[in-house]
DNA sequence: GTAAATGCAAAGAATTTGCTAGCCC
DNA sequence: GGGCTAGCAAATTCTTTGCATTTAC
C-alpha cells in the first residue's frame, strides 16, 4: 500500500526545486514565482505556494520568518545559523559550527526539543563599512 | 529642544503597555486588541498595530515573528530564549543563560552584530506527556 | 496652538482555498 | 483510471494607511 501523502514528481515542483537549489539568497515566495515563469509562464502562484508548503513538510527546503510579514525559503537542509541585515535585508548563511548540548541543556527542562534556530541581526560588512564613512565625513 | 518624533502618552498606549506587561505569554496584535477593548471598547484595530509598532521601535517591547504568518509582541525587554511548542502553539521564555561570546563570533566575520536571537521547536513538556500516553496505548 | 494620535473604513500585501481540468503512477 | 496537482480566481488573514477629529503638552 502506497502512502497516503504520497508526494508526486511534477514539472512544477521539479523547478521550483531547482531555482531553490540554484541560489544562494534566502527567497521570497514571490520570488521563487518570477525565477519559476521564466521557464514555465503559465505557472500560478497558488503552485509555488502550495509547492513550497509540501516541499517544506517533506523536509525537501526550510521555511524561516525573519521577523517581517513574509516567508522565505532555503533549500539547505542542514542546520545552520543565520545573518540579517536590518539595513539592506541581506540574509546569509553564517559557517559556523553548530552549538553541541543546546538541545539537551532544553530537554533537561522537560521538553522534546526537535530542532533550534540562531539568527544574527546587525550590519552586513558592506553596510558596517558606508555606516563608518558616513560617520568619518560628519 | 525636543526630539523630533516624541512620544506623547495616551490612555491607548498606556493600556496596550499595560495588558502586554500582565501577560506571560507572547500574544498576537489581536489578542491584544481584545484584551484593550475590555477596558476601551472603542479603541480601534489601527491604534493597537501603530502602537505596537511605536512600541518596539523605541525599544518598549519586542517584536517576534515564530515561523508563522503573524507577529507576536513580548513586554519582556531583556535577552532571552524561546521554546515553540509545534504541538499546541505554546510559546515559553526559556531560563537559560544567554551565550557569551557568539556574538563575538560572528563580528570576527566582518559583522557588525547587533542582537541575536535562539529559538527552539518540538515539543512543551505537556505535548511531550499528551504523545507518550498515546504510543502506549498501541 | 500645534503636532501627534485616534477612530473608522478602505486599501494592501501575503497566503490560502474552491473548483474544474489535467497529468502522474 | 484514480487521485494527486495545476491553473485560475475569489476569499481570507494580517497589517497598513488616508483623512477628519480629538487630544496631549
Amino acid at each position: 500500500m502506497k502512502p497516503k501523502g504520497f508526494v508526486r514528481r511534477t514539472r512544477q515542483r521539479e523547478v521550483i526545486l531547482e531555482v531553490l537549489r540554484g541560489t544562494k539568497g534566502h527567497p521570497t515566495a514571490d520570488w521563487v514565482y518570477q525565477e519559476v515563469r521564466k521557464t514555465m509562464p503559465h505557472v500560478s502562484l497558488g503552485t509555488i505556494y502550495r509547492n513550497l508548503k509540501t516541499l517544506s513538510e517533506h523536509g525537501e527546503i526550510q521555511e524561516l520568518a525573519f521577523g517581517s510579514t513574509h516567508s522565505r525559503f532555503d533549500a539547505n537542509k542542514e542546520v545552520h545559523y543565520h545573518f540579517v541585515c536590518e539595513q539592506c535585508g541581506l540574509i546569509e548563511d553564517l559557517d559556523m559550527p553548530i552549538l553541541e548540548g543546546l538541545e539537551e541543556e532544553v530537554a533537561q527542562r522537560g521538553y522534546r526539543v526537535v530542532s533550534h534556530r540562531l539568527e544574527f541581526y546587525g550590519l552586513c560588512p558592506d553596510c558596517a563599512a558606508d555606516e563608518e564613512a558616513v560617520s568619518q565625513a560628519n
